[in-house]
DNA sequence: CGTGTTCTTGAACCACTTCAAGGCCCGTGG
DNA sequence: CCACGGGCCTTGAAGTGGTTCAAGAACACG
């Protein structure tokens, strides 16, 4: 189905890294004084890991966490018939492994090309274990994913095909828009159709025609790399009632 | 559609109350050693809920944060035009408020009679923030939540009715076992077929048919409580694959 | 023992799926 | 440069699992 050659490459970390972080104002290191900024930064070694590739596979040892910096990540649960869910897509400034559990709950691969913080687990959770504030920062995070995650039992539970796909649309947007600061009508869509379908509990065809539709009623262009949003205020408007 | 008279009457609280509290091993309270047990005792009023009482609803500032002693709690998040998604039962050695956040994100209402232990969030949390230990407990219950979560969005997602039917009595079960110690055929089921269908994002009729179907092919008998599982391995087969 | 609520069952319907085919895009190789 | 092949996406037509509508049965409670 998809690639799943696991072939991370390490990057170099030259000194002074987090410290000119773009991220960090949104990640978890934002609860760190400078100093245990660079007693961390210690820890970490900057990894990208390709288009497909695999970053950690459901139930195995949970050997690393991982700090998001670049690119979008899905994290996934498969049934051994192989029906997939999406739980969620991970994006910069998003955390891998706030469980800090020593077994990974669901799978999780590269979108598009990514680049992340790599922790050994152990390591992170011992640093963590002295510092509390940290802790309570990895817990605001858990606590927002599961946030994310009811809001997402929702959708899956009660909503149509238009309001799933309208959702989608409109909470990548506002995710990205906290990381970029602003708001723009163009929505860029890495993740293909299946993933899509398979993060709204719905099929690939039910996606595409949905699409195709929101287009013809003029609510939204579908570009290359994504879809423009031509109405804005009606489309948040599905996303309600 | 329910009761929602909140009247949460005002238990006695005797002293001793925590130290002999047969949930404690299951709580977040097993984290305290038993002086911290005594101080946490002191922000503690017990409580009682009525069959349909609402504890706290979404949105409202987060007053208090409970838990759980005895009973069952729906929680759940109503859209605008009245469908409902409940997106879990809370059972007893639960902890209701676990974000700390500042606004409920969701209802909670007693599905049968429910006991909890109260506490102003405000002054929890301050207790907390002296307790790194605590917060790793209660971080733990947090992931815990996050990985339940996540199965149900599967469930949501990708499974059929028989398969989420299934899988709920068998998560309740497994639920269940875990608090009483040992795991019995027969289920109880406080909530309405209407809670079910609200929680597996299905219709009322569809869960009455499906416990039909379950009964008449031999797998459960519908009791006046609950049911009675009768092929526990064929059962839990659905709930896999 | 009536009255309202919850649950069950049947029949018709429909939103989404399944099956099928064709189009588009892009990399690869002649 | 164009032909070929393989993903991925789109679209149509038929099928179906679950919903909706409707009515009666069982139950709970004064």
């Amino acid at each position: 189905m998809q690639i799943t050659a696991n072939l991370a490459h390490s990057l170099t970390l030259p000194g002074k890294q987090c410290a000119n972080c773009a991220l960090r104002r949104l990640n978890i290191c934002a609860a760190l004084y400078p100093e245990e900024l660079a007693q961390l930064e210690f820890l970490a070694h900057g990894f990208s890991f390709k288009r497909g590739a695999t970053m950690f596979a459901q139930d195995n040892p949970a050997e690393f966490v991982y700090n998001l910096t670049a690119g979008v990540v899905r994290l996934y649960i498969l049934l051994p018939d192989g029906r997939r869910q999406i739980i969620g897509f991970a994006l910069p400034g998003d955390f891998l492994g706030l469980a800090l559990a020593d077994h990974y709950g669901f799978c999780a691969d590269a979108v598009d090309s990514v680049i992340a913080c790599r922790y050994s687990r152990q390591a992170f959770a011992d640093f963590v274990d002295t510092k509390p504030h940290l802790l309570r920062r990895i817990h605001e995070f858990s606590t927002h994913e599961l946030s994310l995650a009811h809001d997402q039992m929702v959708i899956l539970g009660r909503r149509s095909a238009i309001e799933r796909v309208a959702s989608f649309l409109i909470g990548l947007r506002d995710r990205w828009s906290h990381i970029d600061g602003y708001s723009s009508v163009h929505i860029t869509l890495p993740m293909s159709r299946q993933d899509i379908a398979d993060f709204l509990g719905l099929t690939i065809e039910t996606i595409s025609r949905t699409l195709s539709r929101l287009a013809r009623d003029k609510q939204i262009v579908i570009v290359p790399d994504g879809v423009r949003l031509l109405n804005v205020s009606s489309m948040e408007a599905l996303t309600k009632v």
